[in-house]
DNA sequence: CCTCTCATGTAAGACGTTACATGATTCA
DNA sequence: TGAATCATGTAACGTCTTACATGAGAGG
């Protein structure tokens, strides 16, 4: 359950309430996750009452909307982020994911079609390397982490993008043999 | 709903029981994804129900075990396959992880335990590099597409490598600095 | 007046994981 | 005899997504 200790995670930079913490998680790491209410609210309910976090209601007069509730990190919530985020090292799987799902099976279809979505892909991930890049200095930060994170991908991008580019050629080379 | 998907794509190699697609997908996919009974089962009596894939029982005398309920695509499948195949491209999002969703968060705890995190990483990934160059030659196919999959994976790897070990040296030179 | 943003939330369903239950055969 | 392999499956649970319901204030 990441959720649950990604908001642990980031009531460790200021007190939140849900609305705050999607836009938060949208804004910093939409690279990466995407959240919903649909999990945000149940999970601060359940840690408010697992004691992990506490909530006090911000009554704003003159203000819009309904009143927040600002929930801030409890000792023990800490305490339960600290385990999990040095505990027990899950291992890694990268490559998850639905372009390459289906592209395993690219043999079984016609290869001029691969080759368009093999082009959409290329150019979807030169967009992305474009905003990656033009992004990074404003986002640097003092945390080593989170500006390593943003390197990270900035090279993934890069290497799919090479790598993109060799298959398609690949490809390409196998379809003129026939 | 990938898994529905999946299993009509190896249907296209041969005609297959669950327990063999299983077997299939830990065997050639295993370093991208996993599935179990719980989903394969299920999911091929749906698909049948559906008319996608058609069953029939290969009761085998004097070989161990229940019958295998041997499963084949139907034409109506093949054309659902190629349907979802070339489909409405949906956008990538690698760098799902469980280690970076922590890693993240890293500045927020201990940094020589940080450190000893990436040391075990990058001992986990240099074992799975090795593990994937020697499989390399062993695995080769006639297919572009599972070829360059597998050199994906070997790319990924030795970029995650290379990307682990300059972070650790700029997490070491910080944790030095104070 | 209408739409956008801020802010709360729930319900239904899709999807995945874990853990069991069953039973025959093979092999040490 | 006991464990491993082959083969079927289900139930319970956990997580995630989608879509809706509500409502106030700000701005065009």
């Amino acid at each position: 359950m990441s959720v649950k200790y990604s908001i642990l995670g980031l009531l460790h930079y200021e007190d939140m309430h849900g609305y705050r913490i999607k836009e938060h998680i949208e804004k910093n790491f939409g690279y990466m996750w995407s959240v919903n209410y649909g999990q945000i609210y149940p999970n601060l309910k359940k840690l408010e009452q697992e004691g992990l976090i506490s909530m006090r209601e911000e009554v704003q007069n003159g203000k819009k909307g309904p009143p927040k509730k600002l929930y801030s990190l409890t000792d023990a919530g800490r305490e339960a982020f600290q385990e999990w985020l040095f505990g027990s090292p899950e291992r890694s799987m990268l490559l998850r994911d639905p372009f390459l799902m289906r592209f395993v099976f690219f043999g079984f279809g016609d290869k001029e079609r691969a080759l368009e979505l093999i082009d959409e892909q290329i150019m979807a991930y030169e967009g992305d390397l474009a905003g990656r890049l033009s992004k990074k200095e404003k986002w640097r930060t003092k945390d080593v982490f989170v500006n390593q994170l943003a390197e990270l991908g900035i090279e993934m991008n890069k290497m799919m993008l090479a790598w993109l580019k060799e298959t398609r050629k690949k490809v390409a080379a196998g379809v003129q043999e026939q």
